[in-house]
DNA sequence: AACGCTATTATGTCTAGACATAACGAGTCA
DNA sequence: TGACTCGTTATGTCTAGACATAATAGCGTT
């Protein structure tokens, strides 16, 4: 006996999908109307709706009142990168995880961080550094300014038992970040740091972070040659 | 006179948000279930379900069939990481794009490659060796390996006009992919195609691309130091 | 105390119908 | 010819009610 369940927005979707990478709607293709489509399938069209949409936010196709929905041309895929605490991430991987204050200073914003974070001229930072490790293997340098204008209660705290990280998630909450990734050189200091040559290729994350407008924090974290990032669609 | 519109699932969201952001609703806390706030603002249940399965959906609450939902401790934030055409990403900056086909051959698929795409012994691959230039200036060298398998038109394709990239976007539509990104340094091929100094640090791309489970391609896409991929929240 | 069944509960999803809104096209008027 | 208006159409969203499903708490049995 087949359970037959009724059809859901899920079994639409790939089914959609299905028809999209066999070409019955080629790219550029205008594809048949929510009500067409409900009707096909025997399903109110709030269901296909739900469908379309899914396709249509991953990129697949590209909706537009009354033209209709038509398969992207070319589909901007989007990967979702998730950003996890280091804790998080290493204890995911299984090893244990122990974390470092390196040091931790009070400073007139220099110059770049001033441009970047759009501060006013001798605005007050705390600087910290840090390096997180996972089985006592260096897996990121973490270089930290905190705009002390915008989190004045990180001025009272050491950060000698939690990370600047895992204490601004809990004490100041961000309402836009920007992300950059790039491939750079080991300085001195950071090489002894994570441990690797001077000179070799280590992975740069930074991160600027926001709420409503208001600076709060920018972060370099550098990962030992080897670290992958990775994602999927 | 005021334009009094209906509250919207957006408006419900926007106001979910601010009461997370303002720790009316601190992480950890269970929020009011759907019958609740729907009662609330005044609003049907599922008008409630859709503001909060996108707050869920973005990692902001999590939620659990009978336990409710309750704000996320560690919000996973999710960057949306838009991967386009190089050509595209080229064009975007204003520049001008050129691509030029360096090598191309039918080869037994190597050992690491039957291991990444778990391709039977003795498969045949195309491999290609391209360059993507922006102004002129090395921008990505591209470093493909096509599954001839899945995708048997490659063998009758030169690649001499037009990219591996787009040309698959075409004829070859992937349902998943997997990417990973790392710092490397330039080997001594790559450091010339790039001009760059040999053992510069080099931004790596990789990417596998699956169509229901067959293995599509596989490709390495090497960037210049100083390249920065970005993206916000 | 340990196990397994059952009732309860919150979320997940679907339906059928309605109105809202953007965008295009045709017809109207200056 | 050009600007404006208005109807048409496809998507966007909401409602009220229903059933589905996962997960838990509590109960009873061994």
């Amino acid at each position: 006996m087949t359970t037959d369940r009724r059809t859901t927005f899920r079994d639409i979707k790939s089914e959609l999908e299905r028809r999209i990478a066999r070409r019955v709607w080629p790219p550029g293709a205008t594809i048949p109307g929510e009500e067409a489509l409900a009707a096909e399938f025997g399903v109110a069209r709030a269901t296909v709706n739900r469908a379309v949409q899914e396709l249509a936010r991953s990129g697949i196709v590209e909706r537009k009142r009354k033209s209709g929905t038509r398969v992207a041309l070319y589909p901007v895929r989007e990967a979702r990168l998730s950003i996890p605490l280091v804790r998080k991430e290493i204890e995911a991987k299984g090893a244990a995880y122990a974390y470092s204050r390196l040091s931790r200073a009070v400073v007139i914003a220099p110059d770049f961080l001033r441009v970047r974070l759009a501060l006013p001229a001798s605005a007050e930072v705390l600087h910290l550094r840090c390096l997180h490790l996972a089985d006592r293997v260096p897996f990121q340098f973490e270089e930290r300014w905190i705009n002390l204008d915008a989190v004045p209660e990180a001025r009272d705290e050491a950060f000698e038992e939690i990370g600047p990280n895992e204490w601004l998630v809990e004490n100041a909450p961000f309402s836009r970040a920007e992300f950059a990734f790039r491939a750079a050189r080991a300085g001195r200091d950071e090489a002894a740091l994570l441990q690797v040559v001077e000179g070799e290729a280590v992975f740069v994350a930074e991160r600027m972070t926001w709420l409503a407008d208001k600076p709060i924090t920018f972060v370099r974290m550098v990962h030992p040659p080897g670290h992958r990032m990775v994602t999927e669609i």
